[in-house]
Parts: C-alpha cells; structure tokens; sequence
DNA sequence: GCCAGATAGCGAAAGGTTTCGCTAGTCACC
DNA sequence: GGTGACTAGCGAAACCTTTCGCTATCTGGC
C-alpha cells in the first residue's frame, strides 16, 4: 500500500476515474459496463485494476455494502489541477500562467465562460 | 516507425524533449550529461531512448552532422497545447475553460500575467 | 598502420501496467 | 443441500518503458 497521492494515475486508471466522476460510488458491475462498451476489456480485468488503484488510493470504497462500492479519492477538479500542474512542471518550468494563455489563444471559449473567467482575475487581483 | 505524433511521451521523453527545448539542437553527449546529472543513468540509455524517441517521431536528427545532432520535433508551445487537450479530453470532456478556470483559481498568479490574461479575453471576444 | 577515446546501435534484462484464467465464496431459489 | 449466477481475488501472461552490457565503427595522434 503506497501513500495516497503519491502516483500520478496511468491511462485505464484515467478512464476508471473518469467514469466514477460521471457514476458516483458504483459498484464494479457498474463500472465494468462502461469500461467494457469502450475497450471490450474482461470483467475480471475491471475488478484487478479497481484493486491496484485502490492500493494506489486512487479510489476508495465501501466494503460494508455488497456489492461493494467504489468511488474515486479526489473529485474531477482535484484531480485535474494536480495534473495540469504536473503537466506545468514537466513541460515549463512551474510558470503556470504561460501554458494556460496558450490553452486559452487556441480553445474556443463561449461568451459566457470568458465573462466567467474575468470575474475570476478580478478576485484574484483582490486578493493580491 | 509509428506516424508522427501518434503517440504522447512517457516521463523519461519528456525529460528529454525538456532538455532539447532549453538547450536547442544538441549532440547525444550535450543531451547525456543533463540526463546523467538528472538521473545518474547511463550513456546508453541516452542512446537507446534518443533511438526510442526518433522512431516514434518525438525527435528528429541530423545525420549529416557528426556527431549526430538531434532536435524535438514539436516546439515546447506546442507540445504543451497537444498535452494539455489530451488532458482536457481525458478529464473533462473537452471542455477546455474549465480546467484553465480551475488552474487560474489554484495557481499564484503575478499582477503582470492577470493583466496579460485579460487582454486575452478581450481578443477572444472580438473574434466571436 | 595502430591505439585510445568518443559515437552508434542491438538485444536482452528489469520494472511497471494491463489483461485474463482459474478458483473460491455468497446468495437465492428450486 | 444442490445448482446457477454473481462477486471477489490471486497469480501469471502479455505488453510497454527504461536500463544497460557488449560490440562495432569512426577519428585523431602517435
């Protein structure tokens, strides 16, 4: 058993989360379903890479109910802040700001989402 | 020999595209000794993923030269922008503003980079 | 020509991830 | 109390990444 957090996850792991992010707590069959309908993969398979992310403290569950329920460690945005600041550190060197002016210059953003994220400099300028 | 950008770097390629966007164009030897002070791994190893990285189009080399000179095949910029969609696409859904909103939201940004952000938005509106 | 040192490359070992077969336990129902 | 269907888990195979030993080649100085 590693620290939680420690490992960053790899990509079936990424599709797990992401399906637990959609799911909420579900129990493997759950799971399975989603993971099989886009890569074909066995049950078994589903239920070993549960157990591997949950000694990894990729996701947690509840061995109290049967069947036994999943559910991932962090929340969506938990998770996709510690990558994109992973991804900062490998790629730039911690300048955060750069990458996400590049992501910004080359997204399509709704007029809504660019209103939304003008409010947010502006708290940030507040606050400092 | 996969096609160009197929496939996204591992942590050790990325430690080397990382070398190759600060030093620009190098010979093994240049490439070597930052790893080495890095890592501590061997000569060889360089070598290896150097011939690693060629066949999966993430570097590209001067034969001419002796010795060999290699480059990263894609800009740092662009690199970042490829990672980071593969990241929105994994995490989010493709949503990009999202996970910028939540990188602005965690990171410290300087009042420099704020102003320069909200310039940015302002481009982005006129555009749409 | 011959040697020392640097360069290039191959193949296989070592280590991590992903896959599954096989086994065992549980539960409901006949 | 036996049978079928679902759940849980282990160990090993298959696969990819990372590491290196060993060999071959090239170069400059003797």
């Amino acid at each position: 058993m590693r620290e939680l957090g420690s490992s960053q996850p790899t990509a079936v792991e990424l599709e797990i989360l992401r399906i637990l992010w959609e799911l909420g707590p579900s129990p493997v069959r759950a799971i399975h379903a989603r993971l099989a309908e886009a890569k074909g993969t066995n049950y078994s398979t589903t239920v070993k890479m549960l157990s591997v992310m949950l000694s990894k403290g990729l996701v947690k569950r509840d061995e109290q109910a049967t069947p036994h329920v999943y559910r991932a460690a962090l929340s969506r945005d938990r998770a996709a802040r510690k990558l994109l600041s992973e991804l900062i550190d490998k790629v730039y060197d911690g300048s955060a700001m750069s990458l996400v002016l590049q992501a910004l210059a080359g997204g399509k953003a709704s007029p809504e989402e660019i209103e939304e994220a003008r409010k947010l400099l502006d708290r940030m300028e507040d606050k400092s």
